[in-house]
DNA sequence: CGCGACGTTGATTTGCCTCAACGATTGTGG
DNA sequence: CCACAATCGTTGAGGCAAATCAACGTCGCG
């Protein structure tokens, strides 16, 4: 751990085996970076250039509708990627924003080093489809959760999906991720108490 | 069009060149399957063992809740892949139904068959993985809608995202679709009417 | 210390759901 | 080919879950 390159690569060799040398042309692209609490990973407006990896800490990603309100998209911590993934794709601005809840540290890969890594070592395809793959059923239970269940049964599978996450975030940033305000996140909490 | 071969072919020719053998090799792995009007391609509780490639018609993918609401996950007309993935990746039941708004022709690949494929035609890690991206991009920005819109901004941002899909489809699955109920759904019409 | 971020609680409002009834259309079996 | 049931959309009345608006206490930090 002391090495982040080791952190990434045991996560890396859950899915994929590289030789000596693709395991260099990977190291080679990565971006080491720090953020400090509050700090701007991305920022809407801005084209998301990179695809990150947490190394330590959280970080959000959110959108602000007109009035001002935020909806957070994601949260990622150690061993999750993310990237405003349209706007990385696209090359248009981003309408997400994505900055640090804690002190944090990620791995930055570009979209053309990202790319060039994909046709020398295709094993990269296989990773990022088998990532997306899990990606998308994760989201997806989301979404039925959120058409299907009252503001109390999402909370409560929030909780049992993620209980670690529930430990280091603001309830109000959960509230958000939840679509829910933060008054009535808190009446939740009360009700539950009661047992 | 008469072949439907002809048909998936030109759609992963928009990601991946094929050789002739590796074409063959896909075709073969291909199983064609027609089905009426209701009926069902997967049922919850079934372990869903295909992908499936939608030729002709319309599909639905939709979870029950324990009261008997039918909450639907996905619509998918020519040209979309639909399986319950969850499932299809684990080996477990489905949670999922899928079953024809209208006679519809599909291919079906059995999983076995998808893994083998994914090693011996790489290119195939590829495609998938450009398909599940933008999965991905169209769950992400469906939930930011799900936690942040009025059911009228959500119902016109359907519509402008997906026309066809609003004529061919009955008001009532459109609205599960939604999270609405029917008649939420018909009185937000009549509104827009008004202009 | 004083300010801003965060959570809590109360009073009120509102958007959407529930329940119920009805017309139009489709399709199905006698 | 008609009669009947089922499906689908519409409309109305009433209820409820969650939002809004507002006030207040606590904590941590510059």
């Amino acid at each position: 751990m002391s090495d982040p390159h080791e952190f990434i690569l045991q996560h890396i060799s859950r899915h994929i085996t590289l030789s000596e040398p693709d395991i260099q042309r990977f190291k080679s692209v990565l971006r080491y970076r720090k953020l400090r609490k509050r700090q701007y990973l991305l920022q809407a407006g801005d084209v998301s250039l990179y695809e990150n990896f947490v190394l330590k800490g959280c970080l959000r990603a959110y959108t602000v509708d007109p009035d001002g309100t935020e909806h957070i998209v994601m949260f990622a911590v150690e061993g999750w990627w993310v990237s405003d993934l349209y706007s990385f794709l696209t090359g248009t601005p981003a309408t997400q924003n994505i900055d640090a809840l804690e002190d944090t540290e990620v791995f930055s890969i570009e979209k053309n080093d990202l790319e060039k890594l994909y046709q020398q070592v295709p094993e990269f395809n296989r990773m990022f489809r088998i990532l997306l793959q899990n990606a998308f059923v994760a989201q997806q239970q989301r979404i039925i959760g959120s058409i299907s269940q009252t503001a109390e049964e999402q909370y409560t599978s929030f909780i049992t999906k993620y209980p670690t996450l529930e430990q280091r975030i603001p309830q109000n940033q959960v509230a958000s991720y939840l679509g829910l305000t933060p008054e009535t996140l808190s009446r939740i909490r009360k009700q539950q108490a009661k047992k």
